[in-house]
DNA sequence: GAAATCACG
DNA sequence: ACGTACGTGATTTCC
């Protein structure tokens, strides 16, 4: 039987744990001065996470108490040196740390001289040695280089207990890396926070492309001179020296002499006497009160847990089999459940799929190569075999990847369950379900969420869990379409949201193309600018001080260089953009500062955040639209988010350089509605006077300034005017009220106020329908869309003012928003169902709001150009014309 | 893990 | 008098 050897990095799980909880720090002090998050967070860690994993032997290891005393230091005295100060209230809580590592049963152990890292490497080869299964636990990312197939790194992602793990394919996946290509990489780079340095300028992506032509440090200078001539290789030749130390302080030691063994380090679970003893001296009083509770339970023979199991009135699910299935193929209707690990289906590993409606019972597997046997792969393919599921978009990216193309959906209780009530939609299966009287456990419950995430080894209980929901699924049908055509809503999910759900689902699988090495030089160019920037700043400033830090910045700026306060934040000085603005013209440093910021955003969000998810197999990134999020009926998008990629500046823009087209040859073309929400309005409102100006396709702004200052039809328009009315249009859309107004324009208030009586004396009709809309909202609770998007407004009544004008403001906007909305995805269903019958190549990569971006050949573009236009302006019928703007080239820089 | 900031429509 | 413009997502700090 393999051993299970568990292997904790203390001192980083100490920290996470402390920084995890620190926003509590004040409020966690034990009667007699004692700060208790850290242990709080390394108790809940402890609890969730190694109590459940019943390892055989386990220690946490610790760094040596005089830190400096490693060879590390003899090697290089800076290392680790321009760290901050421990804080003493983490400090404290150091020995009573080890105490609850004692009192949950495991061991500690530290080494003069050696990290905890040393101690980790040293025992994890043993463990391997023994034949033991060993996992590692750390918050630092160093240790992926000990992972082997015997030795799994278990990385904290957020807090203590949310756990990403590291095998050395994961690690090849994600870094494109073997373990011991870690170290080397670190030989190149250096590292910031351990304060060594690497080879100049090489970062992470040259240190990765360098492994990956010359797989290792030695192999790398034994063919340096034939590299050809650049910085990069002088770089390289003038610092093999810095390089082959940052070698050494990168490996972790696995020879360690210890005085200590595996045999010393078994693990006999908690021991109940000395937690409870710990938890009342640290005051803990509902972890002793569950340990109280648990003792209990204990000793009660009855299990809850299977009389609940019983008690739903769930059909029994069976593996699935050849004979069962050739009886699922004939079915009419079927409903199928599919679990993933992650929620990025695009990458996440397929878990366990069921099957089944409830004539024929529920199937399920944990074996997908189901999906190579010719009969299940008919039945996912078939259009008349109506399929039931929770997600369509998800299944028909899953089944993609296994070469399928999902059809016959008929019931996506996800979209529905989100056409019904977007309010409190977590898009959850189980919470969805209860919401008509159907009690599901929760995956979350049932895996564990973060690092508690865990597959049950027992199949039939997953089964169980895939095939109850499947049931759920083919039951919930009816009750959920009849309240869609309570609502109206039934052509809304026909033929809008459900047909939606594969153009994005096509969209996202197709990807949009990005030129990596245009990122890389952008980021290195970036980075030489915000290092000059950083000096010049430090500079003026006459100190050092982290120029991310909202907190540090504005004691620079208020405290000692006594700059006026001109707006607060809940914990502090406002250092925002409005403010730094503001400040800029009394003193010279802001305006670096701003420019800092810019940069800095650009490198780690765009440059960085999008270098990390380029899909390495097709040097593409594949976002997620979510279809069942926003309140209004928008798209978001995550992982990345590429509804937001900058455009507004011209540094930030040149990030959109780096997406192109995926074959030569071929183009980025853009299409947008022109003032899609001010049509709108125009439209629902049916206001004569702005109908007339988009009828006439004036520009808006310049005819709202016109009616707003009394001005003749062929008076010039001031730019200032334009702008303020500019402002009245944006505002009408949000749901005006003369604060808010005033704010953005910097006016008084009175003056907002006059300009919105004069604008609706203008609109006469607009001011109608803004009393009409919010009269609806108080009377039904929920404003509607042209498509009876339902928008549910609970706090409309409310008696605080602040809620209850917030509901009134949400009722003027979100038909506004939301009817936008409507129209570009009915836009999106068509354009997609015309490129197909008209047999062109051009693909549909993104939507922004109002905006579509496409590639497609360069042969192709004028008939794209015609068919997206005309497709898009006729999408719909309106009282009011919709215009649509294009724009097309090499790159989506030039495509906008 | 909340708050601040900033990117988009 | 109340005190905010509408809808999103990602990164960073806190030390």
């Amino acid at each position: 039987m393999t051993k299970k050897l568990l292997l904790i990095d203390g001192n980083s799980l100490a920290f996470r744990a402390f920084y995890a909880m620190y926003q509590q720090l004040d409020r966690m002090v034990t009667p007699e001065g004692l700060h208790t998050n850290a242990l709080m967070a390394f108790n809940n860690f402890l609890e969730s996470i190694v109590l459940p994993m019943q390892p055989d032997f386990a220690l946490v290891a610790w760094d040596a108490k005089s830190g400096k005393e490693t060879f590390r230091g003899d090697l290089y005295a800076d290392y680790k040196s321009g760290r901050d100060k421990t804080p003493v209230e983490f400090k404290e809580q150091f020995p009573y740390l080890r105490e609850m590592v004692l009192a949950h049963g495991l061991h500690n152990y530290e080494q003069n001289g050696l990290e905890a890292d040393d101690i980790i490497g040293t025992l994890s080869r043993e463990g391997e040695k023994a034949g033991d299964d060993v996992i590692i636990i750390t918050g630092d990312q160093d240790l992926t280089q000990l992972a082997t197939d015997k030795v799994t790194v278990k990385i904290t992602k957020k807090g203590v207990t949310q756990i990403e793990e590291y095998t050395p394919a994961y690690i090849q996946e994600k870094f494109g890396l073997t373990p011991a290509q870690i170290i080397d990489k670190k030989a190149l780079t250096g590292d910031t926070s351990d304060n060594y340095p690497g080879v100049t300028k090489v970062g992470e992506k040259t240190a990765l492309k360098l492994l990956t032509e010359y797989h290792d440090l030695d192999n790398l200078y034994a063919h340096v001179d034939d590299m050809k001539k650049s910085k990069m290789k002088e770089n390289l030749i003038a610092d093999k020296e810095v390089a082959y130390r940052a070698q050494k302080l990168a490996t972790i030691i696995t020879d360690a002499d210890l005085s200590i063994s595996l045999d010393d380090l078994a693990y006999n679970g908690p021991k109940t006497k000395g937690l409870v003893e710990l938890f009342e001296s640290l005051h803990f009083k509902s972890a002793l009160a569950k340990l109280k509770a648990h003792q209990l339970v204990d000793q009660d023979d009855t299990s809850v847990e299977e009389a609940e199991s019983q008690s739903a009135n769930f059909h029994p699910v069976k593996e699935l089999d050849e004979a069962a299935l050739a009886d699922l193929a004939k079915a009419d209707t079927l409903a199928i459940q599919i679990d993933t690990d992650a929620d990025n289906y695009h990458t996440a590993d397929m878990l366990a799929f069921a099957i089944g409606n409830d004539d024929l019972g529920y199937f399920a597997s944990r074996d997908f190569t189901w999906f190579e046997n010719q009969t299940l792969r008919d039945l996912i393919e078939n259009p008349e075999q109506k399929l039931r599921l929770f997600n369509a978009k998800e299944v028909w990216v899953l089944m993609h990847r296994l070469d399928l193309t999902l059809a016959g959906v008929d019931f996506d209780f996800m979209l529905v369950a989100y056409l019904l009530d977007t309010v409190g939609n977590d898009n959850v299966l189980s919470t969805l379900a209860a919401r008509f009287g159907l009690y599901l456990p929760a995956d979350e419950d049932f895996y564990g969420k973060g690092a508690k995430f865990a597959v049950p080894t027992d199949d039939q209980e997953v089964y169980d869990h895939l095939g109850h929901k499947a049931e759920a699924l083919y039951g919930l049908r009816d009750k959920a379409f009849e309240e869609l055509a309570e609502h109206k809503q039934t052509a809304l999910y026909h033929d809008i949201e459900l047909p939606l759900s594969f153009v994005l689902a096509k969209m996202e699988a197709q990807g949009f193309a990005v030129k990596e090495d245009r990122l890389e030089k952008m980021g290195q160019e970036l980075d030489e600018k915000i290092s000059q920037l950083k000096e010049e700043i430090y500079q003026i400033a006459g100190e050092e001080f982290n120029i991310n830090s909202t907190k540090q910045l504005g004691t620079l700026l208020f405290e000692k260089m006594n700059l006026p306060v001109i707006k607060k934040t809940k914990t502090g000085y406002s250092t925002a953009v409005e403010v730094l603005e503001e400040l800029a013209p009394q003193a010279p440093i802001v305006s670096h500062i701003l420019e800092y910021r810019q940069l800095a955003k650009i490198k780690s969000t765009y440059v960085d955040g999008l270098l990390a998810v380029v899909d390495q197999a097709d040097q593409k990134i594949h976002t997620r639209f979510l279809q069942t999020l926003t309140q209004t009926g928008r798209l978001s998008s995550v992982d990345p988010n590429l509804q937001n990629i900058p455009m507004r500046t011209e540094e930030g823009r040149k990030i959109r350089h780096a997406f192109v087209p995926s074959h030569p040859n071929w183009l980025i073309f853009g299409a947008d509605y022109s003032q899609i929400e001010l049509r709108v309005l125009a439209a629902i409102t049916g206001d004569p006077n702005m109908k007339k100006a988009f009828m006439e396709d004036e520009d808006i702004h310049a005819e709202t300034a016109r009616a707003v200052f009394g001005l003749k039809a062929d008076e010039p328009v001031d730019a200032n005017h334009r702008r303020t009315a500019k402002a009245v249009n944006f505002g009408i859309v949000y749901g005006i009220s003369d604060f808010g107004l005033s704010k953005n324009l910097g006016i008084s208030r009175k003056d907002a106020k006059s300009f919105i009586e004069t604008y609706f004396k203008e609109f006469p009709k607009i001011h109608g329908w803004m009393e009409q809309i919010k009269e609806q909202a108080h009377k039904d609770g929920f404003v509607e869309t042209i498509e009876h998007r339902r928008r549910y407004l609970p706090e409309i009544n409310a008696k605080n003012f602040n809620r209850r004008s917030f509901a009134e403001r949400t009722a003027m906007n979100s038909p506004i928003q939301g009817s936008a909305a409507d129209i570009i995805k009915i836009a999106m269903i068509k354009v997609d169902q015309a490129l197909t019958k008209e047999g062109l190549q051009a693909k549909m990569l993104l939507q922004v709001h109002d905006e579509l971006v496409f590639e497609c050949p360069k042969e192709e573009l004028e008939q794209v150009r015609k068919l997206v236009t005309s497709v898009m302006d006729s999408a719909v019928s309106l009282s009011v014309p919709l215009k649509v703007e294009d724009h097309a080239g090499p790159t989506w820089y030039e495509a906008k």
